[in-house]
RNA sequence: GGCAGGUUGCCCGAGUGGCCAAAGGGAGCAGACUGUAAAUCUGCCGGCAUCGCCUACGUUGGUUCGAACCCAACACCUGCCA
């Protein structure tokens, strides 16, 4: 079905400890299941990888996390060099060994703080544009912490004020310190207010500096000969538009550098969640399908569904954690905020289905408490049951997709979490 | 018994003639959050309701075109002196 011209040699050649094997297919579609293997372990996709930016699941114990059935935990490079530093990480034994978890671990580039700490400063990355407009970036823009130029990116700290430079070398250079298992290009991040002609733009400078991260991983990874092997994902970007994705996804498969070329790939950026699965499956077409597809941020239940049936393999969002702090709590029947008056008195779990360890032994009433009197384990207990819920409903996607029951599952589950969409 | 200070919306607390239904907190009620500058942010928060009207700043009465703000009496509370 692919496209592509024949893909170059997989990198991942026997006794790196990396590699990628297609499992069973979605009849009709791009979906399919698989097995990522790294140094630290195997995934079995699709997996969704929870967000640990810091070198920790907020709130959370990294022996919790597995025992949710998390696979793997995805760190981030811009935020693990302003703290502690890449250099006492890799001290530290290395990202997994830091942060005491032992399975598989991904570093973002530092790519996505571009855009927050640029032009989208405040702002979210928009997928729902209504209300916004161009002047509100540029308003933003005022106070951004970022800019970018066609060599890297110049950042003002946001701990201390200090000026950082990051190019697509120092992102490798501090990714390779932290150690991770897979580690992203540095990327630019554009929003949906950006014109189409700073798209094409942003489009070739993202793949300027991809060939520009190959190059240094290749030289680091030859010079760091002892460790670990790392595998690199390029990341497509290319917003809404058909033939800027095609053409990025297409010629980030085709590089390649002394016979190496990317382990993988990401794909992200802005655009509209009516166009995600569109945009997934448009980039899916064009790349080759041994290496394994990662969506970065996302984690909606509708969003899972759409991706998984259009290729994507591994997925990674902040917001089941970020969104349990704040009380929001998913349900097979949707989502809701615990700490509301409706659960005051309620002494059921928050998901009667959910077998995770907040289900299982503790009521909505005690969180809604725990909520009112600002007691941490709120977060906690409502971080475990969000990552679990995530976690679990793309395992059973998973096993969904093999067994041939994916459109029973999918119609059963957006059913009941949308009922009236 | 004397002197001084105080009594504001659910709570704390600003306001000392009109721009005051009354700042600011807190509590309460809701909403948002998609590669984490987020355990954060936003809205509502006397009643009825379209401008607007009604009821409100301890109680009662007064001054004034107009009072939470000025005056008097009363009721509580708080200091200091006896």
């Amino acid at each position: 079905m692919s496209g592509a011209s024949p893909s170059p040699a997989p990198p991942s050649a026997p006794g790196t400890g990396f590699g990628f094997e297609v499992g069973d297919t979605l009849a009709g579609g791009a979906g399919r299941t698989g097995t990522i293997t790294t140094p630290h372990g195997t995934i079995a996709t699709p997996a969704f990888v929870v967000v640990g930016t810091k070198a920790t699941v907020k709130t959370v114990l990294p022996e919790t996390v597995a025992e949710l059935g998390a696979q793997a935990v995805l760190a981030n490079a811009y935020h693990l060099y302003l703290q502690p530093g890449a250099d006492v990480v890799e001290a530290g034994g290395g990202l997994g060994r830091f942060m005491n978890w032992p399975g598989p671990t991904y570093t973002d580039s530092g790519g996505f703080q571009v855009m927050s700490l640029g032009v989208g400063f405040k702002k979210v990355l928009a997928m729902d544009t209504a209300g916004l407009a161009d002047d509100d970036v540029v308003a933003a823009g005022k106070n951004r912490l970022a800019a970018v130029d066609d060599d890297g990116v110049t950042f003002t700290s946001h701990l201390d004020g200090s000026r950082h430079r990051f190019t697509p070398e120092v992102s490798m250079q501090v990714q390779h310190r932290l150690g991770a298992d897979v580690i992203f290009a540095f990327d630019e991040l554009t929003t949906l207010m950006n014109t189409r002609g700073y798209q094409e733009s942003s489009v070739e400078r993202t793949h300027a500096w991809a060939v520009r991260c190959l190059a240094e991983h290749r030289r680091l990874t030859a010079e760091r000969a002892t460790a670990p092997y790392q595998a690199l994902f390029g990341v497509v970007q290319g917003a809404q538009y058909e033939d800027l994705r095609r053409r990025a996804a297409r010629d980030l498969a085709a590089v390649e550098i002394d016979g190496h070329s990317f382990d993988g790939f990401g794909i992200g950026g802005a655009l509209e969640k009516q166009n995600l699965g569109t945009i997934t499956g448009w980039v899916s077409d064009e790349l080759p399908e041994d290496r394994p597809r990662h969506m970065l941020g996302i984690s909606e239940p509708d969003d899972l569904f759409t991706c998984v049936e259009n290729g994507a393999d591994t997925f990674d969002c902040v917001s089941p954690s970020r969104v349990a702090r704040n009380a929001a709590v998913y349900t097979r029947d949707g989502r809701f905020n615990v700490n509301t008056a409706g659960s005051r008195r309620c002494f059921e779990p928050i998901d009667a289905e959910c077998d995770c360890y907040t289900c299982t032994h503790y009521t909505r009433a005690y969180l809604h408490h725990l909520f009112k009197a600002k007691e941490m384990l709120a977060a906690t207990l409502c971080t475990i049951h969000n990552e679990r819920f995530v976690v679990a409903l793309v395992d059973r996607i998973r096993t969904a997709v093999s067994d041939g029951s994916y459109a029973d599952l999918k119609a059963e589950t957006l059913g009941r979490y949308y009922p009236v969409r």
